[in-house]
RNA sequence: GUGGGUGUAGCUCAGAUGGCAGAGCACUUGGUUGUGGCCCAAGGGGUCGCAGGUUCAAGUCCUGUCACCCACCCCA
C-alpha cells in the first residue's frame, strides 16, 4: 500500500471542522480591520526565501523542500508566507495603488523537520501583513486584532510576549556587545548547541533551554539597553496602546525571532498544554524587507498563526444533523426514493438515500445513527397507496403522506 | 540530524515464566411476516509492523529493519 509522506496528514471530520471554523473566524474578524484576503503561490524560487528569511537560518539551510524543475530552476515549497506576499506586493506594484495595504492569506506551508506534537511537515497558517506604515499604532492594532481573533475562537488561556529587536543600526551594536560577552564565557561551560550558536547566530543563545546556559546568560546585555531613542519611543508607544486596549502582555527580553527580517517590535503568543511547540502565533515588524527584495522602501509588519496549534485549543462539536433519510424497503421503491431525495434538496433539506434495500429495522437503526430528523419509509404498502410513511425520529410519531404532495413540493408535514 | 517510547481486529487495548489469537466499543443479522435508541443473542472480521534467527513449538526470546508518537534542535 502506498502511504502518505512523513509529516503529512489526512484531515477528516470532525477535525477538519475545526480548521473550517478557524478560517471562517479569520474571514469574519480581519475584514473588521479592513484586511483583504489574497492567494499566492505555494511554490517559489528558492532564492526568494534565502534572501528574505536569511541564508544562515535553519529554515533555509535545512528545512526547505527544495528541488529543481525540468528547466533546472531551483524551487522550494514555501516554508512561510511573508516572503511570497512581499514578492507579490512588489511584483504587482500594489504600493503604487495605495499607500497602506492590509492583507491576509490562509494556506499550507512546508518545512522538512522531524514531526512532533504541533509540528508537521505540511502545516497551515493564517498569515497577516501590513505594508506602508511604520506607525506603532499599526503594530498595536495588529496585535490587538490577533488577540481579538483568538478570543473569538475561545482561546483565552494564552500569554502574549513582546520585545523589540531595534532597528538595523542598534541591533548591530547590540550584537557586537553580545558577542563580546559570549566570547568572555568559558567554552566548556556552554552546551553543545550554544557553542555553535555563539558563532553562527548569537541572538539565539538567549532562548536556550539548558538551565545551565540560562544561568550564564543572566548577566548578558539585553537588546532593550541598546536600542536607539526612536526605537525606544516606538516600543513604549506599542506598550501604551496595548494597555489602553486592555491587552495583557509580558516583555520577554529573550524573545528573538528566528527569521532575519524582523526589526523593532516582535511578539509571540504562547499557550499551555499543547506540547513543547507552544507558540501559537508569532510575528513582528520587518521594515527593510520590501526594499531588500527589490521594492521601494516600504515598511511592513505581520504575523503568522499556526492552525495545527490552534486546533489543539479548540473544543467544538459541530452537530450536522440530517433532515431526511429515505428508506427504500423494496427494489421497485428505488426510483421514487431517488426522485424524492432530489425534491427535498430543492427545498434546502439535507437528505440522504443509500439506495440499499433493507429491513425497516436496519434502515431506522442507520437513520438514528446518522442523526436524521425524519425517516421516509417506502415499501410495498406505500407504493400501493401512492403514499410514504414519514417518521419523526425524535417524537416517534409517524404519518402517511401522498407521494404526489411531495413531488409537488408540499412539505408542510415536516413542520 | 540526536535521544526515548510504542507497533496485536475498523478503534481503544489485554495477552508473567514460549504451548489453540482475546476483551470492550464499532459493524452485520436476529429477538417484532414492516419500525430506531435501551436490552439480549448470534455472526463477520487478524500476515500479532516487516525480515531473518533460536526452538518440537514464537504475539512472547535474539538480531536487523520499517512506521508512528514524544522530546532535543528549530519554529507558527
Amino acid at each position: 500500500m502506498i502511504k502518505r509522506l512523513k509529516g503529512f496528514s489526512d484531515l477528516f471530520p470532525p477535525e477538519v471542522d475545526k480548521y473550517l471554523l478557524i478560517e471562517r473566524m479569520a474571514r469574519e474578524v480581519f475584514p473588521l480591520y479592513n484586511f483583504k484576503e489574497v492567494r499566492i503561490p505555494i511554490l517559489e524560487k528558492t532564492e526568494l526565501f534565502a534572501r528574505s528569511i536569511g541564508d544562515a537560518t535553519d529554515v533555509v539551510q535545512k528545512e526547505m523542500f527544495s528541488f529543481e524543475d525540468k528547466k533546472g530552476r531551483v524551487l522550494s515549497l514555501r516554508p512561510e508566507a511573508t516572503a511570497g506576499v512581499v514578492r507579490a506586493y512588489i511584483e504587482n506594484k500594489i504600493y503604487a495603488k495605495e499607500s497602506i495595504s492590509k492583507f491576509f492569506t490562509i494556506g499550507p506551508m512546508f518545512r522538512y523537520e522531524r514531526p512532533q506534537k504541533g509540528r508537521q511537515r505540511q502545516f497551515h497558517q493564517v498569515n497577516v501583513e501590513v505594508f506602508g506604515s511604520s506607525s506603532p499604532f499599526i503594530d498595536s492594532e495588529i496585535i490587538c486584532m490577533l488577540m481579538h481573533f483568538l478570543e473569538r475562537l475561545n482561546i483565552n488561556d494564552v500569554v502574549l510576549e513582546i520585545n523589540s529587536l531595534g532597528c538595523s543600526s542598534c541591533r548591530r551594536e547590540y550584537q557586537k556587545a553580545l558577542k563580546d560577552f559570549l566570547d568572555r564565557l568559558d567554552e566548556r561551560e556552554l552546551c553543545d548547541d550554544c557553542r555553535v550558536r555563539r558563532e553562527k547566530n548569537p541572538l539565539r543563545v538567549l532562548d536556550c533551554k539548558s538551565p545551565n546556559c540560562q544561568r550564564l546568560y543572566e548577566s548578558a546585555p539585553t537588546i532593550l539597553d541598546f536600542i536607539c531613542e526612536d526605537c525606544k519611543k516606538h516600543f513604549s508607544s506599542v506598550q501604551n496602546t496595548l494597555k489602553k486596549q486592555n491587552i495583557d502582555f509580558v516583555i520577554n527580553k529573550r524573545l528573538v525571532r528566528g527569521l532575519d527580517y524582523y526589526q523593532r517590535t516582535t511578539f509571540e503568543v504562547v499557550a499551555k498544554g499543547i506540547g513543547a511547540q507552544s507558540a501559537i502565533a508569532g510575528g513582528g515588524r520587518y521594515d527593510g524587507l520590501v526594499k531588500l527584495l527589490g521594492g521601494p522602501d516600504v515598511p511592513g509588519m505581520g504575523f503568522a498563526c499556526g492552525m495545527e496549534r490552534l486546533v489543539q485549543l479548540i473544543s467544538f462539536e459541530k452537530q450536522d444533523k440530517l433532515d431526511c433519510y429515505i428508506a427504500p424497503l423494496v427494489e421497485h421503491a428505488l426510483d421514487i426514493a431517488f426522485e424524492i431525495s432530489f425534491k427535498l434538496r430543492e427545498k434546502q433539506l439535507r437528505s440522504e438515500c443509500l439506495y440499499d434495500v433493507k429491513s425497516p429495522k436496519a434502515h431506522l437503526r442507520y437513520a438514528h445513527k446518522i442523526g436524521a430528523n425524519f425517516a421516509f419509509l417506502i415499501g410495498e404498502e406505500e407504493l400501493k397507496n401512492r403514499t410514504i410513511t414519514v417518521k419523526n425520529l425524535s417524537t416517534g410519531n409517524q404519518s402517511h403522506v401522498l407521494i404526489d404532495d411531495i413531488l409537488n413540493g408540499n412539505f408542510t408535514f415536516l413542520k
